[in-house]
DNA sequence: AGTAAAATCGTCCAAATCGTCCACGTTATT
DNA sequence: AATAACGTGGACGATTTGGACGATTTTACT
C-alpha cells in the first residue's frame, strides 16, 4: 500500500535541524525550503525535502527521525533483508527497503557500498555456479533496478543550481546497468548534478558529450570488457581529452582488476564507490553554510 | 472515462490534502471548496476543485489520485511534449508528462503505443542516421526508462489477489529493456500478475521458468536478432513447450517482421501493444472497478 | 425490508501556527 | 577597536487547526 507523503510542520522541522521556528519560516519564504501553505497560511512542508536539505548542507541532524527508522543501519541485518526481498520477488519490500533507509538519514554510499553491491554480487556467482538459473538473476537483477530507480527519484525531486556535473556509463559491450545506477545515486546524494548514458557507451562518443558538457567528472564502469587491448587504447586517449576539458577521469567495476588495473593507475577507484565519492567531494567540497548566528542559549 | 464525476468524502479530500477532516468542513462552509450536500448533510465534493485548490496552494500532488475528471489523449501535442522533455534532458518533465496522463484517467495503453512507442522509435531512427550523437540517444533512453519505472511504480501499489501471470522479456543478444517494459506497464493496468526478466534472456532458461511458474502468458520482446534462424528454432521449441502448460507466447518488436514474422504466425502480434492486451483480455477479462462504502468486514 | 457497522455531521475547545517585532551573536567593513 | 550588516531565536496577540463528543446518515449484508 502507497504511504502518503508526509508532511511536517514548521516546528517539527525545527525541531529536526535544531534551529529555531522563525529560521524555518524564514528559509521558507527564502526559498531554501519548499512548503505548501494551507489556506489558512500554515506551512507544510515536505519530509523529503528536508532530508535532502539537511544531507546537502551536512547538517548535525537532530535527535528526531520522524521516520520510524526501525531498522538499524546495520549492513548485515539489511544484506538478509534485501535478499529476501528478491528471494519473494518483492519489488515493494526492496523499494521500501532502500526509501527507509534513506529516509531515516542513513547514507546511501553505505547502502550501496555495503547491501547492495554484495548481494547483487553474491547473486551473479549464484547464477555462474549455477545455483540458480538465469531467469532468477534476470529477475533479481530487474527488481533490483526497479527498486534503485525509485530511489534516485527521492533524490531528484528538488535540483539546485551551481551544481558541478559529472556524466558517465558503462563502456561499449559491457550490458550491465546497475554500476552506473548506483554511481548517479550516490553522487546526486553528493551533491551533483548527474548524467548517466548508461550501459554500452562507445568511448568516441562519450569524448564528444565531455566536450559538450563540459563536466568536471567523468565515470566509466566496467563490468565486463570485450577487447581489453582497445579499452585501454581508447581509454588513455579519453583520459587525454577530459584532462584537456578540465574533467576528471575514473574507472571503476569489477573488469578493472589486476594487470589491467595496473596499466590504467591513473585514475582507477577500484570497487567501492566511497572512493569516488570522497574523490568528487575533493573536486567540489559540499558549500558550507554560514549557519552560525546567536547559538543556543546557556 | 467510466465515473467522469466522482464525489470525494470529506475524509478522503482530508487525507489527499493531508489536513485533518474539521478542516475541510470548515473551508467548504468558508466557501473555499465547493461541495453539494446530500439530503442527510453529507458533503460531497467534487474531484475538479480539490485539484483546483491543490494547484492554487502549490501542493505536490501527492498520493491518492486515480479517477480524475477525464482526459483526452491529445497524442501529437503530448508526443511533442514528451520530445521537448527529452531534448531538454528533464527527467521531472518526462515523469510528470507520464504520470499526469495516468492520472488524467487516459490509458496507458495508448500512451505506450501512440506517445513513447513513435518518439523513441524516432530517437533510434536519428541515432542511425547519425542525426544525432550515440550519447544523446544513451541520454533519451536512460530518461525514458526512468520516467517508464516511475509510472510503473504507480501501478504497482493497487496489487490484487487472484491475478493471472504474464511473464516474459527481450531474447538473448537484445540487450532493449523499454519495450519489455511498456509490456509490463500495459499488462499491469490490464489487471495481471508481471515479471519482466528483462533483455537478454536464455529461450531455455525461460522455457523452464514457464515450467516453474506456470503462467497464463508469455511475451518475448525482440528489437534485435544476432542469429535469426537459432531464434526460429528456439522459438518453435519454447512454444510447444508454453502450449503444454497451458501458457500463450505471444511474440512483438522490430525484429519480428517481414519473412520472419510470416514463419511464425503462430503467435506473432506486431509493434501495437493494443493487440497484445486485447488478446490479454481475451484471456483474463479486467478487474472491476473496486466498489465504494463499508470495507470488507473482517 | 430490516439490521448493524462504518462514516459523517455539527459543535466545541485546547494546542499549534501565523505574522510581526526586537534583542542578541556572528561576520565583514572601516 | 569600533561599527555596520546580517541572520538567528524568542515573545506577543490573532488566527487556524485538528481531534473529541454524541447524534445522525449512509452503506453493505441478510
Amino acid at each position: 500500500m502507497q504511504e502518503p507523503e508526509r508532511y511536517l510542520s514548521t516546528a517539527e522541522v525545527a525541531n529536526y535541524l535544531s534551529v529555531g521556528v522563525s529560521t524555518v519560516k524564514r528559509w521558507v519564504e527564502k526559498g531554501v525550503l519548499k512548503a505548501h501553505k494551507t489556506v489558512g497560511g500554515h506551512r507544510k512542508l515536505l519530509w523529503d525535502d528536508v532530508l535532502r536539505l539537511a544531507k546537502e548542507e551536512n547538517f548535525a541532524l537532530g535527535t528526531l527521525a520522524p521516520q520510524a527508522s526501525v531498522g538499524a543501519l546495520e549492513p548485515i541485518a539489511l544484506r538478509k533483508e534485501f535478499e529476501a526481498a528478491l528471494r519473494e520477488e518483492s519489488s515493494a519490500a526492496a523499494q521500501a527497503l532502500m526509501q527507509n533507509t534513506y529516509r531515516s538519514g542513513a547514507s546511501l554510499l553505505a547502502l550501496a557500498d555495503d547491501v547492495i553491491a554484495p548481494v547483487m554480487a553474491r547473486v551473479g556467482k549464484d547464477w555462474q555456479t549455477g545455483r540458480i538459473d538465469v531467469c532468477d538473476e534476470h529477475q533479481r537483477t530487474q527488481l533490483c533496478i526497479s527498486a534503485l530507480f525509485h530511489l534516485k527519484r527521492l533524490l531528484e525531486v528538488q535540483v539546485r543550481p551551481g551544481r558541478p556535473l559529472a556524466l558517465g556509463g558503462a563502456p561499449e559491450g559491457d550490458p550491465y546497468l546497475i554500476p552506473s545506477l548506483m554511481i548517479e545515486i550516490v553522487l546526486l546524494e553528493a551533491g551533483w548534478r548527474v548524467v548517466n548514458f548508461g550501459p554500452n557507451v562507445p568511448l568516441d562518443s562519450l569524448a564528444r558529450a565531455i566536450a559538450d558538457e563540459r563536466p568536471k567528472l567523468v565515470w566509466l564502469s566496467a563490468s565486463h570488457l570485450e577487447d581489453e587491448p582497445r579499452f585501454v587504447r581508447e581509454v588513455r586517449v579519453l583520459s587525454e581529452r577530459a584532462k584537456a576539458e578540465g574533467a576528471l577521469l575514473v574507472l571503476g567495476g569489477q573488469a578493472i582488476q589486476g594487470e589491467l588495473a595496473q596499466s590504467l593507475t591513473f585514475a582507477t577507484i577500484g570497487q567501492r564507490l566511497e572512493v569516488l565519492v570522497n574523490l568528487a567531494k575533493g573536486l567540489h567540497p559540499p558549500p558550507r553554510r554560514p549557519r552560525l548566528g546567536r547559538p543556543r542559549k546557556s
